[in-house]
DNA sequence: CACTTGTCCTGTCATGCCGTCAGCTTACCG
DNA sequence: CGGTAAGCTGACGGCATGACAGGACAAGTG
């Protein structure tokens, strides 16, 4: 499916331009962690990778392309976060144990990948439809399985009729992919990253489920 | 306690200054609506106003700068949002109503002013301090008053001990805030603003209060 | 009315980044 | 060794930036 990698002027990379792409890649990265985008410049990142601002604009059309590149990479791992909700109960103890265990691994992804998901949000956010791609490729994998959950809890009579599954999943997500994103600022409101989380849990227990957990 | 308007180069700005400087943030506010933040230029915005990029730097040092002078107003004004949770119950049908008002009021608020929530979130994200404290400005109202209700609650034995008020109001808050950012996103998921409300409105009930609202 | 004062705006300029191209170097293959 | 395609860069026109000095303008003063 994925076709040969291709620079911009349509010559098929090889090896050593790979490399050279990918070390790009890894440099802006590093950039958008510790600067802000809006101050991001492809001569900066040209100049950490070693080499030319004309070799930056051989692999990609320009930062935002670039920023797209990574944006994707980080999307494949991030469809792994399903496996946080496949196959798990969300009766009784196993319940709780589920709710910690999607908001741990949803924080702990958000955390490894913050400085590119900033940025995928406020490209999404803008409007920008490729970004918005890949925000939802993220947190489909984890809205479709919790709309699924609540929908099968409804048909069971155990969720109320007039609640729409799939609002009430996306709200969830959204506030996860919220608060990961602003985990240091809870920190302003005396709020502990250790005490956050059961407490999220918490919320999101109570959303799916509509009742408290029995711990 | 607002001091005089000020130039850059330490004059004060008089009538005609001042209606320059203003239109000068109308006209950038504009901008930041229709296109991304990143390539907001002062030349444009100053040709916009019909002026010249060297007045533009005659009011702000950049772009930053201006986008924090509209932050600031915004935030003046969403300080109200507190009126949306004074002197309000949470028990019974009230209670309900109580969150479906939260709700109505914050997602309308953040669609007013959606360009520049956008670039204070980022901003805030990124870590500029300033920009951190203009998101706290707004979202402090609501979070003090949510975190003080259900401490409250908590006080009379209705909500767990083991709930952390504040992290608890933050989290609702945050998911606020990002359902308000992402409005758009939900229709994707077939999900209504009409339908989003009322389901937003149940998890803002269920994480202060506990329990399923009563309508 | 001329003159002064202080506010307000712009023309211009040095600087630096953007994005492109021609052309050089390097690697691979027969 | 010669040919070919990949890989890289110096250099360049173009544009945004940010600083300054000076011109335009309004208001007050004699």
């Amino acid at each position: 499916m994925t076709g040969q990698v291709r620079t911009v002027d349509g010559r098929v990379a090889g090896r050593r331009g790979q490399a050279t792409r990918q070390k790009l890649l890894d440099c802006l990265s590093e950039m958008l962690s510790s600067s802000p985008y809006r101050d991001v410049k492809v001569i900066d990142v040209a100049r950490k990778a070693g080499t030319s601002p004309a070799t930056f604009y051989q692999y990609f059309p320009d930062v935002e392309g670039a920023v797209l590149e990574i944006a994707e990479q980080m999307a494949a791992e991030g469809a792994g976060l399903t496996e946080l909700l496949e196959g798990r109960s969300w009766a009784g103890k196993s319940g709780w144990q589920t709710a910690q265990e999607l908001v741990d691994g949803f924080l702990e992804f958000w955390r490894k990948n913050d400085a590119i998901l900033r940025v995928v949000d406020l490209g999404a956010a803008e409007g920008d439809k490729r970004f918005y791609k890949i925000r939802m490729k993220i947190l489909n994998s984890v809205n479709n399985s919790l709309s699924d959950a609540i929908a099968e809890l409804q048909s069971k009579g155990r969720v109320d009729k007039d609640v729409n599954p799939a609002a009430v999943a996306g709200s969830l997500v959204a506030m996860l992919a919220a608060v990961a994103a602003h985990q240091k600022g809870f920190s302003s409101w005396g709020v502990k990253q250790a005490e956050l989380k059961p407490n999220l849990a918490l919320l999101v227990h109570l959303g799916v489920t509509g009742k408290k957990p029995s711990r």
